[in-house]
DNA sequence: GCCATTCTCTGACTCTAGTCAGAGAACGGC
DNA sequence: GCCGTTCTCTGACTAGAGTCAGAGAATGGC
């Protein structure tokens, strides 16, 4: 059975039992809109602005207006605007509001319990694993990786995240100095990718200069909770191809002998260890590979030279 | 993470992700409830009758007369009297249902390509054997076992299944003889129990008196593709379960020494080997088990005498 | 302070799904 | 042939989701 036909049919079958779940939003009395969006109100406990309610569930603005009055007559939300820019509004959920939401969850919980309830505890396990699998791997089938200004917040956040694993990591501990990502890619013109999930960040590398066709792939990150789907190696190959379109026919990239999954990593994908070609005093192994080959079609293999 | 964490995690990601293949049934300017009606038309070549469709889709009969005349003027399917029974009508794609059908077939094989294209292979696979697992799983969940009248067809087609599966498997072949399941429920005031999903039998097995407080457990039969999911162990706990309340106090069973699963599984379940206790030409294994330990509550476990 | 832009709200719609009661045709057992 | 049952259809609804145009308030750059 091909891949497509394997998640066709799990398709069907997921709408037709587990898609039952999301009916725990009906039979509280409120409509499966308003019941969403208190779910969704109610992941912030602060609050959201009507603005972030509609990029999430994608409602028209009308639309939603007219729901949160209705959720507001039935005392479930405060909205009132947002101190900070007046033309926005903020939602947050009122004692009752998070009270219903509860019992949303509850519902949720039992509906969730009642699938896995027939099983037996083999059998649950199994389901367990397959689904946290099918998770992880859709959810990084789904990521978002696109080129841009590394001075965005999310780019920032996902800088932030690098240095703070490696200060973890290193023996010694990381100092990332004064030099900034944003001014390395400024100044050398050079390019910061970034991997999104739900609008946060979850992988990201930069590239820069080193001569006219030599590129240098800096900062590689995947977040903790990403490690193990593939998105490494996707961020490395959109990575070169970035490098590509900048001109550069090779690219080179220390990195720290510490991280192993990286380095074999780098080997699966093609890249062969070279002299040191830096004074990096936190790099102790350097790699090479050269970028003229095209990746072949539809191409996960990366040809080895 | 609990069970029901996983669940309910994947189930976000699921509506938010992979849902939108539901919509693969939108955009051909048909709305979705017919585009589902089509697509649910031509899961059967010669077309299929109008109750059938309400029972599947879980429609209100008023409700699907209006949607297939709807149809009927697009040209997309045939409505006419079963010829059997003139009350039945009998839905058929015509030849532009058809092409609808293909089209929107497409377009859900596109979208789950889309999904599954930026994985690595080895990712891909990862993913349709999470994927294929789950969907055994909670379909095997969701089967519906109950105690029903041996005559009806899912019933009967339950044990013709059986009986070929055992002529194939014993090395000379089965000839059930004479007695029919039905009578031999009839005649001694047992019961058959029927696993079936989506109307389809998956499962079966028949329990008859040998005596006051002795019944035996007859003709446990699970589907081929259904192996592997904990059917025959739910199966057998609801037949012990009638076997209680039939009032019998020890269940006895036999079987043929080929069938090496099933005899793992009685193990598994707390039967313990007896003496052969009847004639019968193709047993050459019996079992037995007493029922008066109570089930344990949210009992997977059948604790062992 | 002006003005284009951003964000929200209102009014006036459309579409789809789905419910309910009841009529009429066909069937099956007697 | 009668009569209760089964199956489908019609009419008359309701509710929810969503679209679109335009008004009005607040903001930020100049």
């Amino acid at each position: 059975m091909a891949d497509t036909d394997v998640v066709r049919r799990f398709n069907r079958t997921y709408t037709q039992r587990i898609g039952a779940l999301d009916e725990s939003f009906l039979g509280l009395g409120l409509p499966l809109g308003l019941a969403r969006l208190v779910f969704e109100v109610g992941t912030s406990p602060d609050g959201l602005t009507a603005l972030g309610l509609r990029s999430r569930l994608g409602l028209d603005s009308g639309h939603l207006a007219r729901q949160l009055r209705s959720l507001e007559e039935r005392g479930l939300v405060d909205v009132r605007p947002d101190p900070a820019d007046r033309r926005r509004r903020v939602v947050a959920l009122t004692r009752s509001g998070w009270a219903l939401r509860d019992r949303l969850d509850a519902r949720s919980e039992r509906l969730a319990a009642r699938l896995v309830e027939p099983l037996t505890e083999r059998q649950r396990a199994r389901l367990t694993e397959a689904l946290a699998t099918a998770d992880l791997l859709v959810r990084a089938a789904t990521v978002d990786i696109r080129t841009v200004d590394p001075t965005e917040p999310a780019a920032v956040e996902a800088m932030d995240s690098y240095f703070a694993e490696l200060d973890r990591r290193f023996p010694d501990g990381f100092d990332p100095g004064p030099a900034e990502v944003g001014d390395m890619v400024a100044a050398t013109g050079g390019a910061f990718v970034l991997a999104t999930s739900d609008g946060g960040p979850v992988a990201s590398g930069g590239i820069r200069s080193l001569g006219p066709e030599v590129g240098e792939i800096k900062r590689m990150w995947v977040h903790d909770e990403w490690r193990g789907a593939g998105l490494g190696s996707r961020l490395l190959r959109h990575l070169e191809a970035t490098a590509r379109d900048l001109g550069h026919r090779t690219v080179r990239l220390d990195t720290n002998r510490t991280l192993t999954e990286a380095i074999a990593m780098y080997d699966r994908a093609g890249y062969r260890p070279i002299e040191r070609y830096n004074d990096n005093p936190y790099a102790q192994a350097f790699f090479e590979k050269a970028l003229d080959c095209e990746v072949p079609e539809g191409g996960d293999k990366v040809r080895r030279p």
